[in-house]
DNA sequence: GTGAAAGCGCTAACAA
DNA sequence: TTGTTAGCGCTTTCAC
């Protein structure tokens, strides 16, 4: 059996309360040299306060959750990451779960989190923010979505806005058949970047039909088979066009791998045959070859934000909530004929 | 106020014991009516029992703690995924934390998930395992680094072995002049690997200097520094042997797509100028352009061994420690010299 | 088959 | 300044 508070107060010849006044600073004051003795006796009997029992008694569990679809993906994985690293520091544990775009999994994972009475829950895909789950959570939620009328506080990337940047991007280079490759259908986010992709089409003009569009599997597998689809000589979703599409729109760095794959394999120079813009700014973008343009969106600083608003609500519940919008910005690389001779150095 | 077992008792008409019964499916019988209207009672007022008074009262906390050097590097990342998977499978929930190779933060750590009474830890760079935490630990602790001595399991990849193997198949394409990219020290694993690439050089009469081997800080950018140095005419580190390495031996996929895109630069041409064997096997390796060829290091059964493992020990207290050493298989792409026509599609 | 009651280790109000 | 004590919500033994 691990030491207790009472033999530690036994050790020093106190009662237990003082122990705790010790421990929390308060809210009693203790005499300097009673202090020194508990002190003294916690460090001889290697004392440790057991957190269960004083997350009972009312304290917290000084513990967050995080929910995501996955971690494999190297978006999630840095959010992660930063979020986990910030609550450290502030001296909460993360308890992470992945929902893997299953409703079911997200109610139950939620719950779970709630039972556990965590401090606080980030959540990045909120399909069940209006499921029963959610109804009368006592802590504090932060939902890493769009969603302006929400009820609870919601931190977000402008998804829709920087896929049409991105696009526009590749129009201004004078693509105009340009296929987009987005998916798993079950990320909100996919949903947005496929939206901006045909909004910024249809507003300039351009085709912006579903054979241009291939629904892929996160990862670089998905990405990979998808430019494959797109691209291939048979199969021909783009034969109503009567030709290939010159520019790809890809929603996540990590399927950009795949396609850049897809375009070595078939021979297609990047970007002469066929140009290439992404989303995401992973760390990796800048090492493939040739290395991505991409629309970075700074993960760290949105984990960060995210992470210091969230211990905000946590300080001073009954907050309004906040909603707020992050930009991102294109980081030109080599795939979108900016530089088509590889002379840009980064 | 959230609902209690008391609250249920008394709309059901019974005593808070028998809601426990209900609950509990034990350790008394109840008789079939009565269990029903508990059960209506509890889906009425929607009470979920509340998982910190359980554990408290001496049940567990269903908890595993996980510490890793960082998440973002895939191979870690895609080992806290798989575990995480299997223990939500199983009904546990995972706390995670990154030591970021400081000793200070380990023991920390360590410390964290023992006051909260985690069921069980993984621990992935256990350089603090005969400092004082881990003395005296109530809890199942499984190592996954190799140390056939300890009274701790371990389940581990059999590092040198494997990078030996890696930088075999190297010579047997003719390489002798290898260089060697490992990092960052902090990581156990990158000095086992570093070791395999030294004494397979040795072993077979080769040179294994320093001069050849560039510590790199983990990630892309890491490898593209390392490769840089390691083949650029400037510098040259190899000056000593009148020649550049023909082939590099790189510790990690990741540090390896750093090292491809610095050859891409350089204008060196893989695998006909400088050949490459990494390690790792992550999903991306097959995406590079030339594929890797890499030690595949079969992650999620290491993942998913771990777990079982672990589970076992926390349901069977006072198992002998079991000491287990996975070996990785070579994974043959482009980059070895084996297909130099980008014949062979995998 | 069911109820009463003793704690798990801690915090904090209250008493001294 | 310190000690006493009442719970937090639950599990489980023991008595009925």
């Amino acid at each position: 059996m691990a030491v207790t508070r009472s033999d530690v107060a036994r050790a020093a010849g106190v009662s237990p309360a003082v122990v705790s006044y010790v421990l929390n600073n308060g809210p009693r004051p203790v005499a300097t040299h009673t202090r020194e003795r508990v002190l003294a006796a916690i460090d001889e009997l290697g004392y440790r306060p057991n957190a269960i029992a004083s997350a009972l008694r009312g304290g917290s569990t000084q513990t967050v959750g995080l929910l995501t679809p996955n971690r494999s993906n190297p978006f999630y994985g840095a959010l992660a990451e930063e979020i986990e690293r910030t609550l450290t520091e502030q001296g909460y544990l993360t308890l992470t779960a992945s929902t893997y775009g299953y409703r079911s999994s997200e109610e139950r994972l939620l719950q779970t989190f709630i039972d556990r009475q965590t401090d606080g829950l980030i959540i990045t895909s909120g399909v069940s923010l209006s499921g029963p789950a959610l109804s009368g959570v006592e802590q504090s939620v932060l939902v890493l979505e769009e969603r302006p009328e929400s009820p609870l506080s919601t931190l977000s990337m402008d998804d829709e806005g920087d896929a049409a940047r991105a696009v526009d991007h590749l129009q201004v280079h004078g693509h105009d058949l340009i296929g987009c490759i987005v998916g798993p259908p079950y990320v909100s986010t996919d949903g947005l970047r496929l939206s901006g992709w045909r909004e910024q089409q249809r507003r300039t003009g351009r085709p912006a039909s579903d054979g241009l569009v291939a629904l892929a599997d996160a990862g670089e597998e998905g990405g990979y088979q998808a430019a494959g689809l797109l691209l291939s000589e048979h199969g021909r979703p783009w034969a109503v066009y009567g030709r290939r599409p010159t520019a790809l729109f890809v929603a996540s760095d990590v399927q950009a791998f795949g396609a850049l794959h897809a375009c070595w394999e078939l021979g297609l120079r990047v970007p002469d045959d066929v140009a290439l813009v992404s989303m995401g700014g992973t760390r990796g973008a800048r090492f493939t070859i040739p290395p991505l343009t991409t629309m970075r969106q700074d993960v760290e600083y949105l984990a960060r934000s995210a992470c210091t608003r969230l211990l905000e609500e946590i300080r001073t519940p009954g907050l309004p909530p906040a909603h707020v919008r992050l930009t991102g910005n294109l980081v030109v690389g080599h795939t979108c004929g900016c530089s088509p001779y590889g002379v840009i150095r980064r």
